[in-house]
DNA sequence: CACGGCGCTTGATCCAGATCAGGGCGACTG
DNA sequence: CAGTCGCCCTGATCTGGATCAAGCGCCGTG
Protein backbone atom coordinates (compact mmCIF):
# COMPACT_ATOMS: atom_id res chain seq x y z
CA UNK A 1 0.00 0.00 0.00
CA UNK A 2 1.59 4.12 -0.58
CA UNK A 3 3.48 5.18 2.29
CA UNK A 4 2.34 8.50 2.20
CA UNK A 5 -0.21 9.32 4.46
CA UNK A 6 -0.34 11.25 7.26
CA UNK A 7 0.29 10.38 10.71
CA UNK A 8 -3.15 10.05 12.39
CA UNK A 9 -4.26 8.17 8.93
CA UNK A 10 -1.37 5.71 9.29
CA UNK A 11 -2.21 5.33 13.33
CA UNK A 12 -5.38 4.74 12.41
CA UNK A 13 -4.82 1.92 9.93
CA UNK A 14 -2.40 0.46 12.23
CA UNK A 15 -5.35 -0.14 14.74
CA UNK A 16 -6.95 -2.16 12.31
CA UNK A 17 -4.18 -4.37 10.67
CA UNK A 18 -3.10 -7.71 12.13
CA UNK A 19 -0.06 -9.92 11.43
CA UNK A 20 -0.98 -13.30 10.35
CA UNK A 21 1.08 -15.92 9.02
CA UNK A 22 3.49 -18.07 8.54
CA UNK A 23 1.18 -19.84 6.01
CA UNK A 24 3.15 -22.89 4.67
CA UNK A 25 2.55 -24.32 1.35
CA UNK A 26 -0.47 -25.43 0.15
CA UNK A 27 -2.38 -23.87 3.12
CA UNK A 28 -5.80 -21.74 2.70
CA UNK A 29 -5.88 -18.49 3.28
CA UNK A 30 -9.82 -18.40 2.98
CA UNK A 31 -11.76 -20.92 0.89
CA UNK A 32 -14.99 -20.48 -1.32
CA UNK A 33 -18.21 -19.09 0.21
CA UNK A 34 -16.08 -18.71 3.54
CA UNK A 35 -17.88 -15.14 5.11
CA UNK A 36 -16.60 -11.96 4.14
CA UNK A 37 -14.95 -10.41 6.56
CA UNK A 38 -11.28 -9.23 5.69
CA UNK A 39 -9.14 -8.33 2.78
CA UNK A 40 -5.47 -8.64 2.73
CA UNK A 41 -2.18 -7.82 2.04
CA UNK A 42 0.74 -9.55 1.00
CA UNK A 43 3.94 -9.57 3.35
CA UNK A 44 5.62 -11.82 2.31
CA UNK A 45 5.41 -14.89 0.16
CA UNK A 46 3.00 -15.64 -2.49
CA UNK A 47 -0.66 -16.41 -3.05
CA UNK A 48 -2.80 -17.95 -5.25
CA UNK A 49 -6.69 -17.48 -6.08
CA UNK A 50 -8.29 -20.16 -7.98
CA UNK A 51 -11.60 -21.71 -8.17
CA UNK A 52 -12.95 -25.20 -8.93
CA UNK A 53 -16.01 -26.20 -10.74
CA UNK A 54 -18.69 -28.24 -10.63
CA UNK A 55 -16.73 -30.83 -9.45
CA UNK A 56 -12.81 -30.66 -9.44
CA UNK A 57 -11.24 -28.70 -12.31
CA UNK A 58 -9.50 -26.00 -11.20
CA UNK A 59 -9.56 -22.34 -12.47
CA UNK A 60 -6.04 -20.02 -11.19
CA UNK A 61 -7.39 -16.41 -11.23
CA UNK A 62 -4.38 -14.30 -10.03
CA UNK A 63 -1.43 -14.59 -8.01
CA UNK A 64 -0.40 -11.92 -5.80
CA UNK A 65 2.75 -10.84 -4.88
CA UNK A 66 4.13 -9.06 -1.67
CA UNK A 67 2.51 -5.92 -1.60
CA UNK A 68 -0.60 -6.62 -3.27
CA UNK A 69 -4.08 -6.79 -2.10
CA UNK A 70 -5.90 -10.33 -1.83
CA UNK A 71 -9.98 -10.61 -1.31
CA UNK A 72 -11.24 -7.27 -2.97
CA UNK A 73 -13.55 -9.12 -4.83
CA UNK A 74 -15.90 -10.90 -2.22
CA UNK A 75 -17.02 -7.35 -1.53
CA UNK A 76 -20.07 -8.04 -3.95
CA UNK A 77 -21.09 -11.64 -2.66
CA UNK A 78 -20.23 -10.89 0.96
CA UNK A 79 -18.48 -14.12 0.43
CA UNK A 80 -15.09 -15.24 -0.90
CA UNK A 81 -16.27 -16.46 -4.28
CA UNK A 82 -12.61 -18.29 -4.74
CA UNK A 83 -10.17 -20.20 -2.66
CA UNK A 84 -6.94 -18.14 -1.59
CA UNK A 85 -4.02 -20.70 -1.15
CA UNK A 86 -0.22 -20.32 -0.14
CA UNK A 87 2.27 -21.24 -2.77
CA UNK A 88 5.39 -20.88 -0.61
CA UNK A 89 5.68 -18.89 2.97
CA UNK A 90 2.91 -16.65 3.14
CA UNK A 91 3.08 -13.62 5.86
CA UNK A 92 -0.15 -11.16 5.64
CA UNK A 93 -1.65 -8.46 6.74
CA UNK A 94 -5.29 -8.75 8.08
CA UNK A 95 -7.67 -5.40 7.64
CA UNK A 96 -10.96 -5.45 8.72
CA UNK A 97 -13.29 -4.54 6.30
CA UNK A 98 -16.29 -2.85 8.30
CA UNK A 99 -13.33 -1.19 10.25
CA UNK A 100 -11.48 -0.40 6.67
CA UNK A 101 -14.95 1.21 5.68
CA UNK A 102 -15.96 2.90 8.53
CA UNK A 103 -12.54 4.19 8.19
CA UNK A 104 -12.90 5.35 4.39
CA UNK A 105 -15.81 6.97 5.79
CA UNK A 106 -14.30 9.80 7.75
CA UNK A 107 -10.29 9.70 5.60
CA UNK A 108 -11.31 10.48 2.09
CA UNK A 109 -7.79 9.39 1.22
CA UNK A 110 -8.67 5.99 2.46
CA UNK A 111 -11.67 5.76 0.16
CA UNK A 112 -9.78 7.24 -2.50
CA UNK A 113 -7.29 4.23 -2.55
CA UNK A 114 -10.12 1.60 -1.79
CA UNK A 115 -11.61 2.90 -4.91
CA UNK A 116 -8.59 2.61 -7.10
CA UNK A 117 -7.45 -0.77 -5.95
CA UNK A 118 -10.99 -1.82 -7.04
CA UNK A 119 -11.16 -0.46 -10.16
CA UNK A 120 -7.17 -1.60 -11.07
CA UNK A 121 -8.78 -5.25 -10.49
CA UNK A 122 -11.11 -4.57 -12.73
CA UNK A 123 -8.83 -4.32 -15.27
CA UNK A 124 -6.43 -6.98 -14.87
CA UNK A 125 -8.74 -8.80 -14.17
CA UNK A 126 -9.73 -8.39 -18.19
CA UNK A 127 -5.92 -9.07 -19.30
CA UNK A 128 -6.57 -12.38 -19.34
CA UNK A 129 -9.48 -12.12 -21.49
CA UNK A 130 -8.85 -11.72 -24.78
CA UNK A 131 -8.06 -14.34 -27.64
CA UNK A 132 -4.24 -14.07 -27.94
CA UNK A 133 -1.45 -16.65 -29.11
CA UNK A 134 0.28 -18.97 -26.65
CA UNK A 135 3.29 -16.87 -26.95
CA UNK A 136 1.65 -13.40 -26.57
CA UNK A 137 0.36 -14.62 -23.02
CA UNK A 138 3.33 -16.16 -22.01
CA UNK A 139 5.57 -12.91 -22.90
CA UNK A 140 2.95 -11.05 -21.22
CA UNK A 141 2.29 -13.19 -18.28
CA UNK A 142 6.68 -13.03 -17.64
CA UNK A 143 6.36 -8.95 -18.54
CA UNK A 144 3.68 -8.48 -16.16
CA UNK A 145 5.32 -10.43 -13.34
CA UNK A 146 8.49 -8.32 -13.71
CA UNK A 147 6.84 -5.43 -13.57
CA UNK A 148 5.30 -6.24 -10.33
CA UNK A 149 8.72 -7.18 -8.79
CA UNK A 150 9.91 -3.91 -10.24
CA UNK A 151 7.29 -2.39 -8.67
CA UNK A 152 8.43 -3.67 -5.19
CA UNK A 153 12.00 -2.59 -5.42
CA UNK A 154 12.92 -6.73 -6.67
CA UNK A 155 15.10 -7.38 -9.93
CA UNK A 156 12.84 -6.18 -13.01
CA UNK A 157 15.19 -9.12 -15.38
CA UNK A 158 15.41 -11.97 -13.52
CA UNK A 159 13.22 -13.64 -10.80
CA UNK A 160 12.34 -16.98 -9.39
CA UNK A 161 8.76 -18.20 -10.64
CA UNK A 162 6.51 -19.26 -6.96
CA UNK A 163 4.33 -21.32 -8.54
CA UNK A 164 4.70 -24.92 -10.84
CA UNK A 165 3.80 -24.72 -14.67
CA UNK A 166 0.72 -26.35 -13.91
CA UNK A 167 -0.13 -23.28 -11.95
CA UNK A 168 0.56 -20.71 -15.08
CA UNK A 169 -0.67 -22.95 -17.68
CA UNK A 170 -3.80 -22.66 -16.14
CA UNK A 171 -4.05 -18.84 -15.06
CA UNK A 172 -3.26 -18.30 -18.90
CA UNK A 173 -5.76 -20.96 -20.02
CA UNK A 174 -2.78 -23.61 -21.81
CA UNK A 175 -2.01 -27.02 -21.42
CA UNK A 176 1.43 -27.32 -19.18
CA UNK A 177 2.69 -28.76 -22.20
CA UNK A 178 2.22 -25.62 -24.51
CA UNK A 179 3.87 -23.43 -21.46
CA UNK A 180 7.16 -25.80 -21.21
CA UNK A 181 6.98 -25.69 -24.80
CA UNK A 182 7.10 -22.02 -25.10
CA UNK A 183 9.84 -21.11 -22.38
CA UNK A 184 11.67 -23.52 -24.75
CA UNK A 185 11.08 -21.18 -28.19
CA UNK A 186 11.72 -18.17 -26.37
CA UNK A 187 14.88 -19.14 -25.11
CA UNK A 188 15.80 -20.33 -28.21
CA UNK A 189 15.11 -17.38 -29.55
CA UNK A 190 17.07 -15.53 -26.68
CA UNK A 191 14.45 -14.02 -25.16
CA UNK A 192 15.40 -15.46 -21.90
CA UNK A 193 17.58 -17.93 -20.14
CA UNK A 194 15.17 -20.25 -18.18
CA UNK A 195 16.57 -23.00 -15.57
CA UNK A 196 13.91 -24.75 -13.78
CA UNK A 197 11.82 -21.70 -11.95
CA UNK A 198 14.09 -19.11 -12.36
CA UNK A 199 13.78 -16.82 -15.07
CA UNK A 200 16.57 -14.50 -16.26
CA UNK A 201 15.17 -11.99 -19.08
CA UNK A 202 17.68 -11.56 -22.06
CA UNK A 203 15.73 -9.41 -25.17
CA UNK A 204 13.79 -7.44 -22.41
CA UNK A 205 12.45 -5.49 -25.34
CA UNK A 206 11.09 -7.85 -27.63
CA UNK A 207 9.39 -9.91 -25.30
CA UNK A 208 7.72 -6.65 -24.08
CA UNK A 209 6.66 -5.92 -27.66
CA UNK A 210 4.90 -9.40 -27.81
CA UNK A 211 3.34 -9.10 -24.60
CA UNK A 212 2.48 -5.14 -26.04
CA UNK A 213 -1.41 -6.04 -27.67
CA UNK A 214 -1.95 -8.61 -24.52
CA UNK A 215 -1.26 -5.65 -21.71
CA UNK A 216 -3.92 -3.65 -23.27
CA UNK A 217 -2.88 -1.74 -25.80
CA UNK B 1 -29.49 1.76 -9.08
CA UNK B 2 -31.18 0.77 -5.84
CA UNK B 3 -34.26 2.65 -4.37
CA UNK B 4 -34.53 1.98 -0.73
CA UNK B 5 -32.77 5.24 -0.04
CA UNK B 6 -33.71 7.57 2.17
CA UNK B 7 -35.21 11.02 1.46
CA UNK B 8 -32.21 13.16 2.36
CA UNK B 9 -29.78 10.56 0.24
CA UNK B 10 -32.01 10.35 -2.81
CA UNK B 11 -31.96 14.42 -2.49
CA UNK B 12 -28.57 14.73 -2.83
CA UNK B 13 -27.81 11.52 -5.55
CA UNK B 14 -30.65 13.78 -7.13
CA UNK B 15 -28.43 17.20 -7.11
CA UNK B 16 -25.00 15.39 -8.46
CA UNK B 17 -26.72 13.47 -11.23
CA UNK B 18 -27.04 14.91 -14.87
CA UNK B 19 -29.83 13.33 -17.69
CA UNK B 20 -27.63 13.40 -21.20
CA UNK B 21 -28.86 11.54 -24.33
CA UNK B 22 -29.96 10.42 -26.58
CA UNK B 23 -26.88 9.05 -28.36
CA UNK B 24 -27.30 7.66 -32.06
CA UNK B 25 -26.52 4.13 -33.06
CA UNK B 26 -22.44 4.50 -33.16
CA UNK B 27 -21.77 7.61 -31.75
CA UNK B 28 -18.93 7.41 -28.41
CA UNK B 29 -19.94 8.18 -25.02
CA UNK B 30 -16.42 8.56 -24.45
CA UNK B 31 -12.99 7.39 -25.80
CA UNK B 32 -10.21 5.29 -24.36
CA UNK B 33 -7.68 8.05 -22.77
CA UNK B 34 -10.48 10.82 -22.30
CA UNK B 35 -9.57 12.08 -18.61
CA UNK B 36 -12.18 10.57 -16.11
CA UNK B 37 -14.49 12.83 -14.57
CA UNK B 38 -17.47 10.40 -14.37
CA UNK B 39 -19.70 7.06 -14.69
CA UNK B 40 -23.11 6.73 -16.19
CA UNK B 41 -25.65 4.73 -15.33
CA UNK B 42 -27.43 4.08 -18.41
CA UNK B 43 -31.39 4.88 -18.62
CA UNK B 44 -32.36 2.98 -21.77
CA UNK B 45 -30.69 1.61 -24.80
CA UNK B 46 -27.27 -0.50 -24.87
CA UNK B 47 -24.12 0.44 -24.32
CA UNK B 48 -20.55 -1.48 -25.68
CA UNK B 49 -17.29 -0.94 -24.19
CA UNK B 50 -14.51 -2.04 -26.40
CA UNK B 51 -10.60 -1.00 -26.78
CA UNK B 52 -9.05 -1.65 -29.90
CA UNK B 53 -4.83 -2.34 -30.05
CA UNK B 54 -2.09 -0.98 -31.96
CA UNK B 55 -3.73 -0.78 -35.30
CA UNK B 56 -6.70 -1.38 -36.01
CA UNK B 57 -8.12 -4.71 -34.17
CA UNK B 58 -10.98 -4.14 -31.44
CA UNK B 59 -11.74 -5.91 -28.48
CA UNK B 60 -15.24 -5.76 -27.16
CA UNK B 61 -15.00 -5.55 -23.23
CA UNK B 62 -18.74 -5.32 -22.23
CA UNK B 63 -22.35 -4.44 -22.95
CA UNK B 64 -24.49 -2.75 -20.56
CA UNK B 65 -28.21 -2.56 -20.16
CA UNK B 66 -30.53 -0.01 -18.72
CA UNK B 67 -29.62 0.04 -14.78
CA UNK B 68 -26.40 -1.00 -15.21
CA UNK B 69 -23.02 1.21 -14.62
CA UNK B 70 -20.44 2.09 -17.01
CA UNK B 71 -17.03 3.87 -16.39
CA UNK B 72 -16.23 2.28 -13.02
CA UNK B 73 -13.09 0.78 -14.64
CA UNK B 74 -11.52 4.40 -15.50
CA UNK B 75 -11.34 5.42 -11.50
CA UNK B 76 -7.77 3.77 -11.32
CA UNK B 77 -5.84 4.87 -14.12
CA UNK B 78 -7.81 8.37 -13.74
CA UNK B 79 -8.88 8.51 -17.64
CA UNK B 80 -11.13 5.64 -19.46
CA UNK B 81 -9.24 2.60 -20.54
CA UNK B 82 -11.84 2.27 -23.31
CA UNK B 83 -14.35 3.16 -25.62
CA UNK B 84 -18.33 3.04 -24.88
CA UNK B 85 -20.29 2.95 -27.85
CA UNK B 86 -23.90 3.23 -28.44
CA UNK B 87 -25.31 0.25 -30.32
CA UNK B 88 -28.64 1.76 -30.47
CA UNK B 89 -30.61 5.21 -29.10
CA UNK B 90 -28.99 5.46 -25.70
CA UNK B 91 -29.77 7.49 -23.06
CA UNK B 92 -27.80 8.19 -19.67
CA UNK B 93 -27.16 9.56 -16.18
CA UNK B 94 -24.06 11.03 -15.66
CA UNK B 95 -22.93 11.23 -11.78
CA UNK B 96 -19.99 13.53 -11.34
CA UNK B 97 -17.34 11.17 -10.05
CA UNK B 98 -15.40 13.60 -7.43
CA UNK B 99 -18.94 14.83 -6.48
CA UNK B 100 -20.02 11.14 -6.02
CA UNK B 101 -17.22 10.45 -3.75
CA UNK B 102 -17.60 13.16 -1.50
CA UNK B 103 -21.42 12.62 -1.47
CA UNK B 104 -20.00 8.53 -0.76
CA UNK B 105 -17.71 9.74 2.52
CA UNK B 106 -21.05 11.74 3.90
CA UNK B 107 -23.36 9.04 3.47
CA UNK B 108 -21.98 5.21 4.21
CA UNK B 109 -24.93 3.37 2.28
CA UNK B 110 -23.72 5.31 -1.05
CA UNK B 111 -20.12 3.91 0.08
CA UNK B 112 -21.11 0.75 0.10
CA UNK B 113 -22.86 0.40 -3.26
CA UNK B 114 -19.98 1.91 -4.86
CA UNK B 115 -17.75 -1.00 -3.37
CA UNK B 116 -20.08 -3.02 -4.56
CA UNK B 117 -20.43 -2.18 -7.98
CA UNK B 118 -16.63 -2.24 -8.39
CA UNK B 119 -16.16 -5.42 -6.69
CA UNK B 120 -19.16 -7.06 -9.05
CA UNK B 121 -17.31 -5.88 -11.72
CA UNK B 122 -14.19 -7.80 -10.73
CA UNK B 123 -16.01 -10.67 -10.52
CA UNK B 124 -18.17 -10.14 -14.01
CA UNK B 125 -14.34 -9.20 -15.50
CA UNK B 126 -13.29 -12.77 -15.42
CA UNK B 127 -16.67 -14.35 -16.62
CA UNK B 128 -15.03 -14.73 -20.15
CA UNK B 129 -11.68 -15.98 -18.96
CA UNK B 130 -11.92 -19.55 -18.92
CA UNK B 131 -11.14 -22.00 -21.15
CA UNK B 132 -14.77 -22.65 -22.36
CA UNK B 133 -15.99 -24.18 -25.55
CA UNK B 134 -18.15 -22.61 -28.47
CA UNK B 135 -21.45 -23.97 -26.73
CA UNK B 136 -21.01 -23.44 -22.92
CA UNK B 137 -19.67 -19.76 -23.69
CA UNK B 138 -22.69 -18.65 -26.12
CA UNK B 139 -25.29 -20.33 -23.45
CA UNK B 140 -23.08 -18.39 -20.55
CA UNK B 141 -23.69 -15.11 -22.53
CA UNK B 142 -27.72 -15.68 -23.82
CA UNK B 143 -28.92 -16.82 -19.92
CA UNK B 144 -26.72 -14.10 -18.34
CA UNK B 145 -28.16 -11.71 -21.08
CA UNK B 146 -31.98 -13.44 -19.56
CA UNK B 147 -31.30 -12.60 -16.78
CA UNK B 148 -30.39 -9.16 -16.56
CA UNK B 149 -33.53 -8.06 -18.40
CA UNK B 150 -35.33 -10.11 -16.10
CA UNK B 151 -33.51 -8.47 -13.12
CA UNK B 152 -35.16 -4.98 -14.64
CA UNK B 153 -38.38 -6.07 -14.99
CA UNK B 154 -38.28 -7.48 -18.91
CA UNK B 155 -39.10 -10.98 -19.90
CA UNK B 156 -36.64 -13.31 -19.15
CA UNK B 157 -37.51 -15.52 -21.85
CA UNK B 158 -37.60 -13.42 -24.76
CA UNK B 159 -35.98 -10.60 -25.95
CA UNK B 160 -34.02 -8.39 -28.68
CA UNK B 161 -30.29 -8.70 -28.90
CA UNK B 162 -29.53 -5.46 -29.41
CA UNK B 163 -25.54 -6.09 -30.85
CA UNK B 164 -24.25 -7.38 -33.90
CA UNK B 165 -23.44 -11.02 -34.04
CA UNK B 166 -19.57 -9.56 -34.92
CA UNK B 167 -19.46 -8.38 -31.42
CA UNK B 168 -21.00 -10.70 -29.84
CA UNK B 169 -18.50 -13.10 -31.86
CA UNK B 170 -15.78 -10.66 -31.13
CA UNK B 171 -16.72 -10.51 -26.73
CA UNK B 172 -17.01 -14.10 -26.42
CA UNK B 173 -13.46 -14.79 -28.37
CA UNK B 174 -15.39 -16.36 -31.53
CA UNK B 175 -15.35 -16.16 -35.00
CA UNK B 176 -18.80 -14.37 -36.40
CA UNK B 177 -19.22 -17.91 -37.87
CA UNK B 178 -18.87 -20.02 -35.01
CA UNK B 179 -21.10 -17.72 -33.11
CA UNK B 180 -23.94 -18.02 -36.07
CA UNK B 181 -23.40 -21.73 -35.97
CA UNK B 182 -23.87 -22.02 -32.46
CA UNK B 183 -27.14 -20.30 -32.69
CA UNK B 184 -28.06 -22.39 -35.21
CA UNK B 185 -27.01 -26.09 -33.07
CA UNK B 186 -29.06 -24.55 -30.47
CA UNK B 187 -32.21 -24.31 -32.70
CA UNK B 188 -31.61 -27.58 -34.06
CA UNK B 189 -31.52 -28.76 -30.18
CA UNK B 190 -34.76 -27.16 -29.42
CA UNK B 191 -32.92 -24.58 -26.49
CA UNK B 192 -34.05 -21.49 -28.70
CA UNK B 193 -35.78 -19.87 -31.43
CA UNK B 194 -33.91 -17.07 -32.97
CA UNK B 195 -35.12 -15.07 -35.77
CA UNK B 196 -32.56 -12.49 -36.69
CA UNK B 197 -31.73 -10.66 -33.58
CA UNK B 198 -34.79 -12.40 -31.50
CA UNK B 199 -34.11 -14.92 -29.39
CA UNK B 200 -36.93 -17.23 -27.58
CA UNK B 201 -35.98 -19.60 -24.90
CA UNK B 202 -37.85 -23.28 -25.70
CA UNK B 203 -35.42 -25.10 -23.19
CA UNK B 204 -33.99 -22.46 -20.84
CA UNK B 205 -33.08 -25.71 -18.28
CA UNK B 206 -31.05 -27.19 -20.78
CA UNK B 207 -29.16 -24.11 -21.81
CA UNK B 208 -28.73 -22.76 -18.00
CA UNK B 209 -26.83 -26.58 -17.32
CA UNK B 210 -24.81 -25.77 -20.32
CA UNK B 211 -23.98 -22.10 -18.67
CA UNK B 212 -23.36 -23.17 -15.18
CA UNK B 213 -19.54 -23.98 -15.55
CA UNK B 214 -19.08 -20.45 -16.85
CA UNK B 215 -21.39 -18.61 -14.70
CA UNK B 216 -18.82 -19.34 -12.48
CA UNK B 217 -19.51 -22.24 -10.77
C1' DC C 1 21.43 -46.71 -2.45
C1' DA C 2 17.49 -48.38 -4.85
C1' DC C 3 12.89 -47.07 -5.29
C1' DG C 4 8.89 -44.14 -6.27
C1' DG C 5 6.68 -40.13 -7.20
C1' DC C 6 6.31 -35.64 -8.92
C1' DG C 7 7.38 -31.79 -11.85
C1' DC C 8 9.11 -30.85 -16.21
C1' DT C 9 10.15 -31.72 -20.99
C1' DT C 10 9.68 -33.58 -25.69
C1' DG C 11 7.55 -35.89 -29.61
C1' DA C 12 3.27 -37.65 -32.28
C1' DT C 13 -1.45 -37.23 -33.24
C1' DC C 14 -5.97 -35.07 -33.07
C1' DC C 15 -9.70 -31.69 -33.05
C1' DA C 16 -12.50 -27.34 -32.06
C1' DG C 17 -12.83 -23.46 -33.97
C1' DA C 18 -10.49 -20.04 -37.26
C1' DT C 19 -10.19 -18.80 -41.79
C1' DC C 20 -11.47 -18.73 -46.57
C1' DA C 21 -15.09 -18.57 -49.95
C1' DG C 22 -19.46 -17.91 -51.50
C1' DG C 23 -24.46 -16.94 -51.36
C1' DG C 24 -28.95 -14.85 -49.65
C1' DC C 25 -31.74 -11.28 -47.94
C1' DG C 26 -33.51 -7.03 -46.09
C1' DA C 27 -32.81 -1.92 -45.94
C1' DC C 28 -31.41 2.25 -47.73
C1' DT C 29 -30.53 5.20 -51.91
C1' DG C 30 -30.41 7.18 -56.44
C1' DC D 1 -37.33 -0.67 -58.70
C1' DA D 2 -32.66 -1.90 -59.74
C1' DG D 3 -28.38 -1.49 -57.42
C1' DT D 4 -25.50 -1.54 -53.43
C1' DC D 5 -24.11 -2.39 -48.97
C1' DG D 6 -24.43 -4.56 -44.36
C1' DC D 7 -25.34 -8.38 -41.94
C1' DC D 8 -26.06 -13.03 -41.60
C1' DC D 9 -25.76 -17.87 -42.86
C1' DT D 10 -23.41 -22.18 -44.66
C1' DG D 11 -19.88 -25.22 -46.56
C1' DA D 12 -14.73 -26.60 -47.16
C1' DT D 13 -10.21 -26.40 -45.56
C1' DC D 14 -6.56 -25.30 -42.35
C1' DT D 15 -4.07 -24.85 -37.89
C1' DG D 16 -2.67 -23.69 -32.99
C1' DG D 17 -2.78 -25.74 -29.20
C1' DA D 18 -4.87 -29.83 -26.64
C1' DT D 19 -4.28 -34.43 -25.74
C1' DC D 20 -1.88 -38.74 -25.57
C1' DA D 21 2.37 -41.02 -24.59
C1' DA D 22 6.89 -41.57 -23.13
C1' DG D 23 11.25 -40.38 -20.97
C1' DC D 24 14.17 -37.72 -17.62
C1' DG D 25 16.08 -35.52 -13.46
C1' DC D 26 15.36 -34.45 -8.68
C1' DC D 27 14.11 -35.05 -4.06
C1' DG D 28 12.33 -37.40 -0.09
C1' DT D 29 11.82 -41.89 2.04
C1' DG D 30 12.25 -46.71 3.31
Amino acid sequence: MPNDYDKPTLQALHCLVEHVGPFREGEYLFRANDPFFAIFAVRGGTVKTSVVDTLGREQVLGFYLPGEMVGLNAIHPDHYPCDAIALDSVYLCRFSFPALATLAARIPEIQQQLFRLLSKDIGTASLLAGDFTAEERMAAFLVALADRYAARGFSATAFRLSMPRADIANYLRLAAETVSRVLRRFQDQQLIRVEGRDIEFVGAAALRSLARNVLHS
